[in-house]
DNA sequence: TTGTACGCGTTATCAC
DNA sequence: GTGATAACGCGTACAA
């Protein structure tokens, strides 16, 4: 589909559909006119009958109340957003919908949003950043009440932050050592991987190998750099494998990339699956993991947890962040929070949990 | 929150926030009127400019599409849903968003309907009768132009029928061995689940085990016992549990109620996640898996075929699934296809892929 | 307590 | 070709 100039295209999507003149042979819904009809009361008094008003008479009210349930009235809500300005709908854009902690992310969001009347539309952009903006601009479009954005590293920067001048509340999952374009909630993953890869060369690894998804795990990326250098160890090019998914099979095909020349170590992989698809094809060629291999991951997923060898891996507390971040984009949408010239910003740091995979041998050892 | 109840619920929403009275200080979106003013013309001409319209100047038509540039002009969704009577915006129901299987259908559902200028409202039930009657009443409300639903079990089969009758192109994802409420296309469990215990029993176990996940999983529930049954086996209670999520944690915890006691000689998990949380209990007690304990998963995710001991597990192409489902919606939608008195039902039949873990050594065994 | 009139932003039907 | 005018369904002043 043309993404270059979305929103025209947004426009003449009409042209391209034959839908428009088609009878439509949908029975009409039942609208509050209905209802008042049936009554011989006037849409208003159905109206405020229907929200409890003091102002309508108690024994009308039950009446209203009454047709409403028999007719089967179910509001229209796409009116009520209309005239109310406001659609109750929560955007959420991610790269990937298999990423299991940015889906998990998005469950616990949506069940906070939930509780509020709101609904979540959910779009995704692999990634790419034609496919983040134009989400971008559906959503906008949409008069979404709100957005809660995964971004790609530093994609769209200044869309976004035109978005956060318009006023349109929305709130980053994602950032790092950079001033981020709008308020965000995110967990450092620039620690996350400094953390990791400086364990890794704490414990004497020298030639630690590092696998990534691309643009997506920049912070990492950097993280990692900044890691080897505090201990000494000069990068190597070499030792650094970009993928395009987070599989089990990258990882497995990445593992045989880098580990059959030899001279390699240990590895930091930026997903857990990575991680465990590398694991696997060491178990097949006969490598011991951690001894002749050391192993972290990322994320912690339960996979993690429950490997053959238990997975090393950088943690953080999903909950914590969506909470903190189901306040903030509230706090912005009520407007206690003005947007401030400096966007605010609310980091949650990640933690290494360590289990028998880097040979670390720690008191809670798996 | 207030399920029962709920269209009073979302009737009455705006009493329980007190947004509605707060002075927005949100800068005014452009609207078509506004470069119709710029331009000195009629807020008629912009809106056939802007649709590129035959009975449109070409120089106004430029002219338009110029100033709606400068002005970062942005349809509005809603005002145009209200009038076309198309929301041009899926829903799409699941149980839960953690279950791998069923969230790759949504993303491939997402992608096919973003191509054609759908969008797609996300909403979870976790299994609950209320919470999906509830959810199936919102995307009512929210004039949905098609519904997606994973439905669990038999729940809300009369709403899911009026919504057909209402003509509200639904299709289902899920359905077994009965009569559907509604047109469907999914896979089969109830044979997926057959096929598994039937192979388990043909390789000689008597003792077969099941852990499934409630009632969203009784069609696995009763073509477990059909092979049993086919297979000369008494079904015995005792060989059954019930998990409330898919996890390896519940896995694990089952098969040491299960396998403790002895006996058992064969597990059949509804979900992939099952099995592995098995497999791990299995090896922490010495017990070897095939030899000790043959093992069948549900859904061959990819952590099934990178597992310790790769796992058999029931299989099905989600692509093809998903493609049947997005044209069935389509025609539903397009009116191509009349809602019968009987529903269209499409049907995927599961294969089981054999690996490892159930101890018969195919020839293309892992 | 209830009804009337108008507005939300867009599209569609007519005139001109 | 272009511009009034009327919908779409609901919410809200303001009257009555």
């Amino acid at each position: 589909m043309p993404l270059q100039n979305c929103i025209e295209c947004m426009i003449s999507f009409n042209d391209r559909n034959g839908l428009t003149t088609e009878v439509s042979k949908v029975s009409k819904r039942v609208r509050q006119e209905d209802i008042a009809k049936e009554l011989g009361l006037s849409i208003n008094s159905v109206s405020l009958a229907l929200k409890n008003s003091k102002r309508i008479n108690e024994e009308t009210r039950q009446r209203v109340h009454q047709v409403a349930k028999e007719l089967n009235y179910i509001p229209n809500s796409i009116a009520r957003s209309l005239v109310e300005k406001k659609s109750k709908i929560i955007g959420f854009i991610l790269p990937k919908i298999t990423n299991p902690v940015q889906i998990e992310t998005a469950q616990l969001i949506e069940r906070k949003l939930m509780a509020n009347g709101y609904n979540m539309m959910l779009m995704t952009t692999d990634s790419d950043r034609d496919y983040e903006s134009f989400a971008l601009d559906i959503l906008v479009s949409r008069q979404v009440d709100g957005i809660f954005l995964f971004p790609t590293n530093k994609q769209n920067q200044d869309k976004i932050r035109s978005i956060r001048n318009a006023h349109i509340p929305m709130v980053l999952l994602s950032g790092g050592n950079y001033e981020p374009a709008s308020d965000s909630v995110y967990m450092n993953q620039f620690k996350g991987a400094y953390k990791a890869a400086s364990h890794l060369a704490q414990l004497g690894h020298r030639q630690i190998a590092f696998i990534h998804g691309g643009p997506a795990n920049m912070e990492k990326y950097t993280g990692y750099q900044a890691a080897l250098k505090d201990n000494g160890i000069e990068f190597d090019e070499e030792l650094v494998i970009t993928v395009d998914n987070y599989s089990y099979e990258q990882g497995y095909l990445s593992a045989a990339k880098l580990f059959s020349k030899g001279g390699v170590t240990a590895l930091f992989a930026s997903s857990d699956y990575l991680a465990l698809g590398a694991l696997r094809w060491c178990r097949e060629q006969g490598m011991r993991v951690p001894e002749d291999m050391a192993i972290v991951g990322f994320d912690d997923l339960e996979a993690a947890q429950y490997a053959e060898i238990p997975l090393t891996s950088v943690t953080y507390k999903v909950e914590e962040l969506t909470t903190l971040a189901v306040e903030l984009l509230y706090r912005l949408i009520t407007e206690e929070e003005q947007a401030k010239s400096k966007p605010i910003r609310i980091e949650i740091e990640p933690t290494l949990q360590i289990r028998s995979s880097c040979g670390y041998k720690s008191k809670n050892r798996q």
